[in-house]
DNA sequence: TAAAAATTTTTATTCAATAAAAAATTTTAC
DNA sequence: GTAAAATTTTTTATTGAATAAAAATTTTTA
């Protein structure tokens, strides 16, 4: 049974959410105020506070929503040929730029990593910061796939690559939503000598 | 000949970042108003805005300021040793987070990573991202010494494995700064994790 | 030394963030 | 079914970042 209240208050949360994403994609970040935003959902100013605390709060929120949509989508975008690391981590950073264009500007995307620094340790930073986990192990599973296939040594551990791998994924990730003249080309060229160069190493 | 105006403003510059770098310390990040600094530096709080921009901007001009004395000591506290890249790495990522730690408390690196992204393509961002590139190049040289020694294979870019390595180093520092509870310790531990990871996968 | 140029300060405004009191609405107990 | 209690939102007020424009000051130049 779920109290009236509890449906109201996430009624509010779902339209606090969509005012907010059609008022950034409209106007931007920078110029969609608080008050657009509740005026838009019909609340007062500070029931968005409220909610989330801040205006970098509101963001974060948004962002976990999609990328809950990204990670069930994730595996099915990768291919299935095992094998080849490099094409898998840099199809990975493909699947994940693209999804992050389709959703917001590149000038959202670095108020939204900005947010989850300096809101580290929140409830919504912490939540992000888990997405980024299960994104990590999509990772992980395909590594371990690759290794029963024969194609990843047996002493390779399938979790600690799978982690170091995502950083690296997310080191250029953030320098493609850093510059607005980058590319997504120029950063799968960038992954690419990043793991070449590093798969040109043997035994640590 | 400079002129008494340059001499002024120069002056006026290092007052600011002074001032700022006492109060950031003494009472943190947020707790300082740009109205204390510019009281503290003897100007009015408009003129704080017009030199930096923002309270941001003052905190990465003087992160720019200590992360130059850090790169020109970087290279000679690292050992000479050459052949472990782990190590290398490793002992990099340690004299980076001493330099952090002996200067800014963590919630204070936490705004300067924000900073740097919400800030991305201003004079400041784009100083500090050349110091960046400055510390990975520090990694490219070792690594250009190994490999004349023999110990890194002659097909190894050692700029894009330096630029790999620099990367994934970051992340980790980030992750450092991220959380109050992460020691310099637990970052070493991941790091090495990461590239025994790394450098058990051959021939990409 | 007076006019011109550059720079800082004053003044004013918008908006994020936060706190406390007031108002409104839902829940609970009778 | 209603009144008291509990919860939640709104109103009101304040601080501080950021920005703009006008006014005042100081340095430079002619």
């Amino acid at each position: 049974m779920t109290t009236l209240r509890a449906r109201q208050k996430e009624d509010r949360r779902k339209r606090i959410i969509s005012s907010a994403k059609t008022l950034f994609k409209k106007k931007g970040y920078e110029r969609t105020t608080i008050e657009n935003i509740a005026e838009e959902a019909g609340v007062s100013g500070v029931t968005v506070h409220n909610y989330y605390g801040t205006k970098a709060g509101v963001l974060l929120a948004l962002v976990v929503d999609s990328d809950e949509a990204l990670i069930s989508r994730l595996d099915e975008s990768l291919s299935h040929k095992e094998g080849d690391l490099i094409e898998l981590v840099v199809q990975f950073a493909r699947v994940i730029m693209d999804h992050a264009m389709a959703n917001l500007e590149k000038d959202i995307w670095r108020q939204v990593i900005a947010a989850v620094t300096t809101e580290a340790g929140t409830r919504l930073s912490t939540a992000y910061s888990k997405l980024d986990q299960k994104l990590a192990y999509t990772l992980v599973k395909r590594i371990e796939a690759a290794q029963a296939a024969g194609t990843v040594p047996a002493e390779t551990d399938p979790v600690h690559l799978g982690k170091a791998l995502f950083h690296l994924q997310n080191a250029r990730f953030i320098q493609f939503i850093s510059s607005d003249e980058m590319t997504r080309d120029d950063i799968e060229t960038r992954l690419r000598h990043d793991l070449s160069a590093l798969f040109s190493i043997c035994r640590g």
